[in-house]
DNA sequence: TTGAAAGCGCTAACAA
DNA sequence: TTGTTAGCGCTTTCAA
């Protein structure tokens, strides 16, 4: 490393204190017109570019968040990822992304990283067992949001899309055109993300006094094996249901290879409505209602709750519901394959 | 911010100078073992954790490297990420993201904060603009790596898959199967990579004594549309070439659109053998050759080679090309839609 | 094997 | 409107 230019050099070369060229720096504080010119002048002869550890250090803000998801491999968490970076760069806000797998271990490791960097605040996307991590957060009273899943028995700000609206509406659209034996595959009721969903599909039917039939309800864990195996039940079964509402986009994947091995079509044999949110595969499915969840404004409004916290603002804690985009695509699927 | 607490707690605390708990922190010079233990009994006790600032200042070292490239939506870029992301943090170096949406200014703006936050080293994707902001990088003597794509007048590491290589290889592996009039849809020929593949596609063809024929050779923008049109164009063509090989994933697919629309079968009626990067789609695709780029790998590479730059290892401008893998599905094409 | 002194580059707090 | 002084929390350098 040559020897790198100071604000010192900045300041010997305008004819100024340090402190004046701090204060043209951060545009802050009283300078003189000319003066400011002269330190600008300085600056850019000497192509100085402050350095910000030395300022993190005194002034005790590093400008700085970091972003704990799964794995920004996934769809859903990189647009997530990319409405945070957005977010916070335009605020002046660099961030440490962490890819945790859902490992407990890395997650616990980051967060020992992040807290020697000093991050002013964290965005998580926790497992259930990140409890133990979020309370060491609090206990050091680092500000953080809690992204896409609440963490139960933990008070924090949490920023996720309408899971109940979501399923209660797709519901609503499949009863309003005509179905009535509306099945549903969801995710484990272990989580309330699915017991959300669940429970606004149950809503819907009971709305519209249609009685909730439990052999029509088939739960499993998050994966195309628990679609398909679900949709090849329902598809079976006699009477068949008129319509399927999944509450996933992997267990929908799973669920639209099983009917289409079954030779139904959708929507003509069997109606589908669905949380359906991997973009690559949306014009190749079949006709069918889909929620897509705000991943972008999520990673976005996160930010925003989570630096009004770093401002130190006292705000209660706010369980921050954004609205599904709901689309009913008109043309029919493309084809990567020419039919036989 | 509550007082925090500093390695001077720590010292007092254990009873030894601050050096020494800097020295148990950092695991290097001598400390004997009963003090290290006392130390570290206080730093448990205290929950000290080193504040990265004050220790980057001082050492001239931040652990911090950046990565800019064009959108970490897009699942190639995503990939590439991961790799870095992991491999970065595996070396104790934390990153930032920038996604510049292949936008110059974007790119310039990023740059200068990441010379404010004197990252060590940085990972780009470059396009063709950003020839000025690398050169700025040069100045400084920030080390960098290039990604993906070369950049002409440039003289720096790259790291990048292997081009020339994978059109080559494609082009065999349709030769080897029978087929001689092959035609080529391929990117703008302004590009470097463009005419690596393209290349590689007419070195093959040599090599087998084919002769190539200018009319089978589309190129244009990297995009669905060029690909749906070469293709219409080519399956309308007699005679009708026996065999497609495609430059890029977005081709491809307008191409596979196409195809399906002509109801040519793919391989019975055509042959395809294409750079094909999005996983998503995969087992939705007709019985294709496939090249699939180490995008992962590239980006663990990337940080190898940038660490042994920030490290000062003094070696010769490299172009790291990693190998291509080439895959050949067996099974079906899986179908989200009944067929009708 | 341990420690004392100096200072990394900047800004907070106060003074003029 | 500008400047002085002190010090953020750590590591480097030198000494013991």
């Amino acid at each position: 490393m040559a020897a790198t230019i100071t604000i010192k050099d900045v300041a010997k070369k305008a004819g100024v204190s340090l402190i004046t060229v701090s204060r043209v720096i951060n545009g802050r504080g009283y300078v003189g017109a000319d003066t400011r010119a002269r330190v600008q002048a300085a600056i850019d002869e000497l192509q100085y570019v402050p350095n910000q550890m030395a300022s993190s250090l005194r002034s005790q803000q590093t400008d700085t968040l970091a972003l704990i998801l799964p794995d920004i491999t996934n769809s859903f968490w990189t647009t997530i990822a990319r409405g945070v970076e957005d977010e916070a760069w335009s605020r002046g806000y660099g961030v440490f992304l962490c890819n945790t797998d859902d490992d407990p271990g890395k997650e616990a490791r980051y967060i020992d990283i992040l807290l020697r960097r000093r991050v002013e605040g964290i965005i998580i996307v926790p497992t259930p067992e990140s409890v133990a991590q979020v309370e060491r957060l609090q206990r050091r009273a680092i500000p953080f949001v809690v992204l896409h899943r609440k963490l139960e028995g933990i008070d924090a700000d949490v920023v996720r899309s309408d899971s109940r609206g979501g399923a209660f509406e797709l519901t609503r659209r499949l009863l309003d055109a005509g179905s009535r034996r509306i099945a549903y595959i969801g995710g484990p009721p272990t989580l309330l993300l699915s017991l959300d969903r669940l429970e606004g599909y149950k809503e819907a039917l009971a709305s519209a006094g249609v009685p909730v039939d439990p052999h029509l309800i088939k739960l499993g864990a998050y994966g195309q094996e628990t679609g398909l195996r679900a949709a090849q039940e329902l598809a079976a079964a006699s009477p068949r249901p008129e319509a399927l509402l999944i509450a996933n986009s992997r267990l929908a994947i799973g669920a639209l290879h099983a009917l289409a091995e079954a030779g139904l079509r959708v929507p003509e044999d069997i109606a589908v409505a669905a949380f359906y949110d991997i973009a690559a595969l949306d014009e190749y499915s079949p006709l069918m209602t889909t929620v897509r969840q705000p991943a972008y404004a999520i990673g976005q409004f996160g930010v925003r709750r989570l630096l009004e916290r770093v401002a130190g603002k006292h705000l209660p804690v706010e369980d921050i519901v954004l609205p599904n985009q709901i689309t009913v695509r008109q043309t029919q699927p493309r084809k990567l394959v020419a039919p036989t």
